[in-house]
DNA sequence: ACGCATCCATAACATAGTTATAGCCTCCAA
DNA sequence: TTGGAGGCTATAACTATGTTATGGATGCGT
């Protein structure tokens, strides 16, 4: 059918203009007006197109992880993982930087009008996929490697989160807080010590509610 | 005068109505209109007193760092630093479940119309400051302390956004996970390895821009 | 006591997402 | 070939938002 083929023109059309929308003022000040109206649309086709804009958002976040993989495969391989594991975390250190738009719509939370499906997507994205690969071929500790994958994942989003929200004033002081932290992760996954036992807090689960 | 005492109770009283609305519906469905008509004044008043919305989001970004603040102060002194620390951190795992719609307000990036004075406030909030003095009282290393704190702060804010935004399925898991997190990273301080060498990637700093 | 300035409630304005409406166009059947 | 039916799209309407203008009231200093 020749009718599929337009639409699929036509989604095109729209996330192309989103996307560049998105790269120069950022998911906050992306609305369905503008956008039909640089596509040359009317609003009206964003909603037969993606039944709204949850449906245009998504279709975004998924573009976002996309240009994130592509760009971590760019990184070389190397033999040694922990050196890999040192580069790839780099790697999206320099995409949070080089596309912070494209970063905000993936890690960035609250975004208005959606909420990225978080709990499959992300564990089955290839960013993070490839982290855990890549420790799995570190020789096995008592710790399942699926723990240290999560940990250096969240790790490295709430480093790059703080970064790009004005965290530091100085580059060299960001760049060299990640890797420190990135270091201390990978080295304290080969000395661990005794979990933590509990600590209680004073007034345990009341928490000043009024 | 007891006409800026006037002015001083109105503003606690559309603070209060806005904390109100904060932990109840989150800070995405706060709108001017509701706040005002809910505290019986006119969002004129919103202005003359906050100058907009901005300014009532960062009265309530203040509120949102005292309760972590007091919530954190609950917690009881334990000598051992590093189990204090791990105390602390669990306490504000356990402020963010209690009340994730302050911690968004804190750490969720791109609220609409308020971005937080970052470098500043948060850096010399109470929170940040108690984690960075406990590890002041652990045995110096090579690293200055501050590289200690910054990377457990970054960590920890990773662990908690990633976990509220769903990242996890299985609380016991969530909650395992961010403990290993938070061993790692102070055993890794122990115990520091060489430093990153830095890896290139293929593209250099092109990153694909069109 | 008078005038000036400030303040506040109302209303107006701009923009947003979403939904209703109505016209057009395509396709199929007679 | 022609008529109709159904879906698709553009226009317009609706609701809600933040912000700004306006005009009346109110308090303060002189």
């Amino acid at each position: 059918m020749h009718f599929s083929q337009e639409k699929q023109r036509q989604r095109r059309e729209l996330i192309d203009t989103t996307v560049e929308m998105l790269r120069q003022e950022g998911a906050q000040s992306i609305s369905l007006r503008r956008v039909a109206q640089e596509a040359g649309m009317s609003t009206q086709m964003i909603y037969t197109l993606f039944g709204g804009k949850e449906g245009l958002m998504a279709a975004l976040y998924h573009a976002s992880f996309e240009r994130l993989s592509a760009h971590m495969n760019t990184v070389l391989y190397d033999r040694d993982p922990v050196a890999y594991l040192r580069a790839l975390t780099q790697a999206m250190r320099q995409f949070a930087h080089a596309q912070p738009m494209f970063y905000e719509m993936m890690f960035g939370r609250s975004l208005p009008h959606f909420t990225p499906p978080m709990a499959d997507s992300m564990r089955q994205s290839s960013p993070y996929q490839l982290l855990l690969q890549t420790l799995q071929t570190i020789p096995p500790t008592r710790a399942p490697r699926e723990l240290h994958a999560d940990a250096l994942w969240m790790a490295i989003h709430g480093a790059l989160g703080m970064e790009l929200a004005g965290f530091f004033t100085d580059e060299e002081q960001a760049s060299s807080r990640f890797g420190a932290m990135i270091d201390g992760l990978l080295a304290g996954f080969n000395h661990p010590q005794g979990s933590a036992k509990q600590t209680e807090t004073k007034d345990g689960l009341g928490l000043f509610d009024p």
